[in-house]
DNA sequence: TGAACGTATGAACAATTGCTCATATATAGG
DNA sequence: CCTATATATGAGCAATTGTTCATACGTTCA
């Protein structure tokens, strides 16, 4: 039964990891929604004020200042103020690393 | 305007290639879920059946079921018959890339 | 100080999601 | 064939999500 206890030892190994797999689909959730990932990938590019980002998405300002809550909350992006406007950038590189790696498979 | 001409560089690759990122976030919220997510994982250790994986996340075989469906239209998984039962597997080794990928993550 | 601009936030709502329940389909064994 | 077992599927439902609208907050500048 040298099958039966491959598939023990996964299970143990999730059921022990259970709360790291939740914090797992909660970070791939947030990337799970076009406007974020569109918001995200520019970020890669260059920092942006929340006026911009509304432009080229086409969509309300509320919307998106929404958005960047959520990657604020997860800590996927940081701020700085300038004048009126907020800027917004990545805290870290692990973000182009998770698009790129998401495009590599899209790419087939 | 040299900042300006870059946004709006961003601007025009981003709205230009807007279905790809419609794929991407797709992509993304298959793995956000914490069951499906755990699934993929387990099955990047071993080849399983739909009871099995039903046994070690303690939710319906049914539950299962759709989730595996999901996975399967998304063409993450695929199936043999042996039997009575409905062999998964992973189609290829991107799921794991990507999986490892958000871990690092998470790890900070 | 007050108007104008940029951003944040709460409420409300439609759409989507993931589950359960009931039931259908498919295979193996008697 | 008939039954038991394994899996798939559709309907229904509660929970979550992403948006818009209205409005509040904060900064600049006249």
């Amino acid at each position: 039964m040298e099958k039966e206890s491959v598939v023990s030892k996964i299970q143990g190994a999730i059921t022990r990891n259970s709360e790291l797999f939740e914090e797992l689909a909660n970070l791939y959730k947030i990337f799970g929604d076009a406007s974020r990932v569109k918001i995200l990938c520019a970020l890669t590019q260059s920092e942006m004020c929340v006026s911009e980002i509304s432009e080229f998405l086409s969509i309300t300002q509320s919307a998106v200042s929404h958005q960047l809550r959520i990657l604020k909350t997860s800590n996927l992006v940081k701020t700085r103020r300038n004048g009126k406007s907020i800027i917004y950038s990545l805290t870290d590189d692990h973000v182009r690393t998770i698009i790129d790696c998401g495009m590599e498979h899209i790419a087939e």
